[in-house]
RNA sequence: GGGCGCGUAGCUCAAUUGGCAGAGCAAGUGACUCUUAAUCACUAGGUUGAAGGUUCGAUUCCUUCCGCGCUCACCA
């Protein structure tokens, strides 16, 4: 039998000894009035003096974290809600069973303790227990306590002990609450209604990606999880719902990065009788209160070793990011020069001496692609503080709206931050004629081989011969957002349970029989 | 998919140009009624990711495979 096998033995058979001394080995409730943080936050001003003198009770739960026994007494640590708190056990106090108990208990099992708080001599704020009861057993042993979890893996693959042995994980996930909340709250009060629309949908569109595919039996249909809500979501404003948005789930079948999941969360809103103009706007409100969520009212993080303040967002149109950021001042080309076509071609092929391998670009390219493929390679990665990008080629952007006074160029916007694109908005396109032409145009692309273009959505175009108002809408990656605000590397921190290989033969089935047919050593 | 790196006890990590595979934590036994990474004594714990090769001898060098990470390409 290995180490781990014994342990876990030695372990399981602690269930049947702590049903001995007459403790239900999985009791159903424990009843506290208190929770670990709460009794930190409401006695930590109280002087030990005036908490003799006041006789407080508390009942309280938790995770044991650390024991230290001294004999017949010792102290230990719970871990509730991510809060510690010390308990101090005597024999005179909690009687024999409960003593003995105590001394059988395991780092990881959970407990509850009934007793008085008081300070110790060091002046910390402890529990002296009264009663002590067994909640759960830790049949497999805790990360080391020092150290906590290192392994990436296995953070990842069991994420329930990375939150256990890792506080900062848990703060994480706390500030993606309040992230979200943040937005939440700031749509609501300027009037949106949050819906729900179709993961699974016959026609997936709305952006430009891979889809998963599923079937549904009973209807014989293929499905596809879709990619982004954004036409249902229109459809709504064509309803009438003028102000809706949407936080949920988006599925792209595509590769996994630090910065791209399978599945990640999306924000989508919508609102009607209004332009990209007002949406600049009101994006700024909501990353900076998004950000001050996250970080104590405070607009600047810092990310990847950078200070990041969301209490700003610069403005550029992606014509002057590409002339700001270009590589090399003898060849800058001024923002004019990309509304020339011949211009641009020559400007990639400068562009492509300065750097090692080429813009990849299929023969024939249009200048939008060409420009966009520029912004890409040129700028992206070097956006650091907040920044807007306006005004896109139409190319790559089949929903948007023109501008009215060119043609080859979209009311969009993108909004960078820490070198990642964390929005897109546009000004909608409702006219259904031209959305018709931009649908065929995709087609056209797909049957050219361009597996990412959109589909036609006949549906939708017949929704938009209803007549939609003018509609501007935007989608914030919640992940990136999230990762800006918490300084977190990669999307896999940000996401509880990101999607990993398969694990192999995990064992424990086959240990929990083995425990139950060994003999009982009482 | 390409390139680079990593894999040693349950956990966190060592191991000298290739020469007896170690420590702390966790675990077991004992001592200890204000400790806090409790302490002290003793005990147990390993197919060094897998398979092959070179060598008198491999955790160490080589090959292949598996897993993970980083990075580039595609994407948000």
């Amino acid at each position: 039998m290995s180490l781990e096998d014994r342990l876990f033995e030695q372990r399981y058979q602690k269930i049947r000894e702590i049903e001995a001394l007459g403790f239900s080995a999985y009791p159903r409730k424990f009843a506290y009035p208190h929770t670990a943080a709460e009794i930190s936050a409401k006695f930590e001003p109280v002087s030990g003096e005036d908490l003799e003198a006041q006789k407080v009770q508390v009942r309280v739960c938790g995770r044991l974290m650390t024991v230290r026994r001294q004999g017949k007494a010792g102290f230990c640590h719970i871990q509730q809600e991510g809060e510690r708190l010390q308990i101090y056990v005597r024999k005179d106090e909690v009687g024999e069973a409960a003593f003995e108990l105590y001394k059988k208990l395991d780092a990881g099992d959970i407990i509850g303790i009934e007793g008085l708080v008081f300070r110790t001599k060091t002046g910390e704020l402890t529990v002296r227990a009264e009663r002590l009861e067994f909640l759960a057993k830790a049949i497999l042993p805790m990360p080391e306590k020092w150290h906590g979890l290192q392994d990436i893996e296995i953070r990842y693959r069991q994420r329930y002990l990375d939150l256990i042995a890792n506080r900062q994980v848990r703060e994480v996930f706390v500030k993606r609450d309040r992230i979200i909340r943040a937005l939440r709250d700031a749509l609501t009060q300027r009037g949106y209604l949050e819906v729900e629309t179709p993961m699974m949908q016959q026609i997936y569109g709305g952006a430009l990606a891979r889809p998963f595919e599923t079937h549904h039996n009973a209807l014989d249909i293929d499905l596809y999880l879709r990619i982004a809500p954004e036409l249902y979501l229109k459809r709504l404003v064509v309803g009438g719902l003028d102000r809706v948005f949407e936080i949920n789930k988006n599925f792209r079948n595509e590769g996994l990065s630090m910065r791209h999941n399978p599945e990640f969360t999306m924000l989508e809103f919508y609102q009607a009788y209004s332009d990209y103009n007002d949406l600049m706007d009101l994006s700024e409100v909501l990353l900076r209160a998004a950000a001050e969520a996250a970080n104590d009212g405070n607009p600047e993080v810092e990310f990847k070793g950078q200070k990041i303040n969301f209490g700003k967002l610069r403005r550029l149109s992606m014509k002057e990011a590409i002339v700001e950021f270009w590589p090399n001042d003898e060849t800058r080309p001024v923002p004019a020069d990309l509304d020339d076509p011949k211009r641009v071609a020559e400007l990639v092929d400068i562009y492509n001496g300065t750097i090692d391998s080429p813009l990849s670009l299929p023969a024939g390219a249009s200048a939008g692609s060409c420009i966009q493929a520029l912004f890409e390679h040129a700028c992206e990665a070097n956006l650091i503080q907040p920044t807007l990008i306006y005004d896109y080629p139409v190319e790559a952007s089949p929903l948007s709206k023109k501008k009215p006074d060119d043609p080859n160029w979209v009311e969009r916007f993108e909004i960078y931050a820490g070198g990642m694109e964390i929005a897109n908005a546009y000004s909608e396109l409702n006219d259904p004629q031209e959305q018709r032409r931009r649908f065929e145009q995709q087609v056209d692309q797909r049957e050219q081989g361009e597996r990412e273009a959109h589909e036609m959505d006949e549906d939708y175009i017949r929704a938009l011969c209803y007549g939609m108002p003018p509609t501007a809408g935007e989608g914030i990656g919640i992940d990136r957002l999230t990762m800006l605000l918490t300084g977190s590397n990669s999307i896999r921190d940000v996401v509880l349970f990101p999607l990993l290989r398969p694990e192999g033969e995990i064992g424990v089935a086959e240990r929990l029989r083995a425990a139950e047919e060994s003999p009982d050593e009482h």
